[in-house]
DNA sequence: TTGCAACAGTTGTCTGACAACTTATATGTC
DNA sequence: GACATATAAGTTGTCAGACAACTGTTGCAA
């Protein structure tokens, strides 16, 4: 058996793995800041001196992380990452793991975090916050209990502008995702469930007041009720099933 | 003016896209399930009528979601997603579009969060979940104060248990990109704060014996306990500064 | 049987070419 | 001069062919 001083490199990695991680560092770097324009495909070819099938593999990769947009005749830019972006890719990954019958997981996952949301909501909330509650509230409201679709559309909404009272960055990414997922469970529950409208509405509203008190405590105990009726329903369904 | 029944078709999706999206599907819907061999390059393109290039960009897209693996000489792989590649992802893009400080951010998504996994840890547990935890906990006393590094993974291990502990799918993933955001902000408290140590074994234990006893209000009161200790810890950090 | 060489199959990269799209420039007409 | 049109240049999208690099197998020879 040979004594080898070197051994010979495998696996290394592959180019436009290496030139994507490249520019990924310069777009967080913020040295190209979201809208600008990129250099051309033809350009990094020279830049990195490498042929122009790495160059756009690796843009590729960036483009479905979401970091890019490509953009026939025009360009390549530098997306502004949403965090409906993010939580579109969560959603597909979210939907890809979940095994079984998810939606139980759904509502426990709710019923987790919203009560938290409600608490910092009612902390921070502005005026501003208020305004939008209060709308989604009243769209709610006015609503025709027949269409469902918009009704859960009025509810997730509410959730939403919740988190994001909270002024926290990072929760409206988490709970998104969830109720991206939701809408199904939801429109089962308004269809088949007689007063799922009505509980929504008070459930809602109460929750409204709480934060518009500025009373944290309640507005979490508001939020843990509202969302115990929202599990109880989907019990009933699945009993009925 | 000329009237024009059919206007030109623009911005018509690129091929790459849309077997991307075809191939996408065939893995969503298990047709290739996790682990499995897809066809090869040359397999894909007969089978669209296409060239390697757009199969490759296709293919390199679904990788970059994490969906897809490939090995150079062997093929290309349906991964199989755990928590954690859709946790790291989620981390890269959290990174990117939390902006200014955003360790407050931090503490308070976990302050929102972690008080809900608790109570339902101490619902859900099962006797394998105590052992881990009780792991946690003891790897944390026995370590050496001074390894800052190995104070913080124990630290994570324990909080992530604890959200496995709740049987829930989703709430792993929530937890996991904001505990690896945290590391750079724990290893800061940790040396910078005298104590600090020994607040996080206490506040452990505490959590751990609630769970034990499956005593979920308790649970949820010792976390909120445990975490506005760390709040405080991180303000005096910053009033330092 | 063992070791090695050759081969076939696969992904990685390069090159050149052309299509499709966008924008700016130049041209021609009024 | 103003405006519509044609042209050109720059960009991304796609194809084809070639070869490199890697893996696994197969067959041959010692």
């Amino acid at each position: 058996m040979k004594k080898q001083l070197f051994t010979p490199i495998r696996n290394r990695e592959p180019l436009s793995s290496i030139i994507a991680t490249e520019i990924e560092g310069a777009i967080f770097s913020k040295k190209f800041p979201p809208g600008s324009k990129l250099p051309s495909e033809a350009e990094f070819c020279k830049l990195f001196g490498v042929g122009r099938t790495s160059v756009r593999e690796a843009l590729k990769s960036l483009v479905a992380q979401g970091f890019l947009e490509t953009m026939q005749g025009k360009g390549v830019f530098v997306k502004s990452i949403s965090s409906d972006s993010l939580s579109d890719n969560m959603v597909k990954q979210f939907e890809y793991i979940l095994t079984g019958n998810y939606a139980y997981d759904l509502v426990i996952a709710r019923q987790i975090i919203e009560p938290g949301i409600a608490y910092y909501a009612a902390l921070n909330r502005t005026d501003d916050d208020i305004a939008l509650l209060q709308n989604d509230v009243n769209d709610l409201v006015d609503c025709d209990p027949k269409e469902i679709e918009k009704l859960a559309h009025y509810d997730i909404c509410f959730h939403l502008h919740l988190a994001e009272a909270t002024k926290n960055q990072i929760m409206p990414s988490l709970l998104k995702p969830i109720n991206k997922l939701f809408p199904t469970v939801k429109r089962d529950v308004l269809s088949k469930i007689e007063g799922a409208h009505n509980a929504a509405k008070y459930g809602h509203k109460k929750i409204l007041n709480a934060v518009i008190e500025q009373n944290a405590e309640k507005a979490r105990q508001e939020m843990i009720n509202h969302l115990s009726i929202a599990s109880d329903q989907i019990d009933e369904i699945f009993k009925k099933k």
